[in-house]
DNA sequence: GCGAAATACGAGCATACGCTCACTTTCCAC
DNA sequence: GTGGAAAGTGAGCGTATGCTCGTATTTCGC
């Protein structure tokens, strides 16, 4: 299946005939990714689809890869940009609750950019080690996130800040993240927005162990291996999709 | 790249030492996958790691992607089987934040089960259309934890359950899923379970709007289009990763 | 207009990978 | 012990795909 070369740097271009050759194959891949998925993805389709031929995709990126690479950092940016426009122009004295609102808000709006697009590419770009631009782009939602808690502190209930942040941001974008998908309905009426601030911000404003629960300590489960049985999840509750394996 | 064989019925192992063989094809596909990555799983080297032919694994898997998906079967049943084990053991007249707690606790212990395996296969397991194993599994969980909603509907501040269930479905699996990664300790220690818990137990109980705040209605920001800008998510935290494309 | 640099082209090479098939070995019922 | 079924083997076929390279075309400063 071809060699793979290293991470060479391909020429820049200068002209514009060359940035339009550049957006038309990112634009490409976009397409072809998401119409057509990963598999379909390969540098000869991307060339024709984009109207160029294969010679000048590699005369740009390096290998397909960094296809991928570009395009999720395009989209990134994007993102990025969406958030920090609608958080600069968020009122300064505002509540918390209102902040969590703000922020919530610009996190869907971000989403909304090309959400087919989003989905692929969160599932299918490959991120292993080196300079992978998602766990960059974490990193950076995860500190300021908590700074954002820090400098609340005293209106917050909140003891392990390290750990809510953690929470929030995950809850955060497990709900946002193909919310066009599984609630377009909520997503549109502002209902799913309402929601997630309530999680966000009831979370953090309960002080103690847990607000309205006096709970007694449980020891959690025993650990299950392999083969232990194929008991239905929460006993059997749909029969659909149970059968043999293979 | 070969030939896609359609997915023709295989034979089923009858002989304990075809079973044999097809669990240690099984267990080298999880080692390859989880140590080696997706772009490492080539059926030979499946078949080599296993210590037999590929023409045995061809006999008891039509094609590589059904390598994956018995793979991906197999670890859910463990994980259905585990949910399942610790909730039946759960007392019967369990209040709500335990229940939360109980139904926590299994989850996370079906998440320790084997956790690269689970983090690979949620990655990289194809889920397109057919018979979806993981769009089973999880509308099986949301009609489970929407019943249960709906049991408690008297005790809980909701209004519309379906969006409920959502969000807290999204949430826990969020939180958990990768928690051995992010943050282990809090995960050993249960802190992870219980804040988890109080995320779930306090939005689900606060009623109206939300909880302790008394929000004006802010207009959504406007969509962004592509281009419009590099700033920094938050307004330029970090000064790392921010570079030119490409 | 000229020349050099930038850009574009696309046939084809190299290779790795999925999978088959003709054959051998092992198991087991009788 | 024997026959037939189940299981196992692995060289190699067909092919898809990543990528190169020699050449043609366009751009642009002078």
């Amino acid at each position: 299946m071809g060699q793979k070369s290293k991470p060479s740097v391909r020429k820049a271009p200068v002209q514009s005939r060359s940035r339009m050759t550049v957006d038309a194959i990112l634009q490409a891949t976009a397409h072809i990714l998401t119409r057509q998925g990963y598999d379909a993805l390969t540098t000869n389709h991307v060339a024709g689809r984009a109207g160029v031929s294969v010679g000048s995709l590699y005369q740009y990126f390096p290998n397909k890869e960094a296809l991928l690479l570009a395009l999720s950092r395009r989209h990134m940016n994007d993102i990025e940009a969406t958030i920090d426009d609608a958080l600069a122009q968020a009122p300064e004295g505002q509540s918390f609750p209102d902040l969590v609102r703000s922020m919530i808000d610009a996190i869907i709006a971000a989403h909304l950019i090309d959400p087919p697009l989003h989905s692929a590419l969160s599932e299918r770009v490959p991120h292993q080690g080196d300079q992978d631009w998602r766990v960059a782009f974490d990193e950076r939602v995860r500190v300021k996130v908590g700074a954002i808690l820090k400098a609340h502190r005293s209106d917050l209930g909140v003891k392990n800040i390290e750990l809510a942040t953690y929470i929030v941001v995950r809850s955060v974008e497990a709900c946002v993240h193909d919310a066009y998908r599984h609630c377009g309905p909520s997503l549109r009426s502002g209902d799913l927005a309402d929601e997630v601030t309530r999680l966000v911000v009831n979370y953090l404003a309960a002080s103690g162990p847990a607000g309205p629960l006096n709970r007694r300590r449980i020891a959690p489960p025993p650990l299950r291996r392999r083969g232990a049985g194929t008991g239905a999840v929460f006993g059997r509750l749909a029969t659909t999709h149970r059968g043999r394996s293979r």
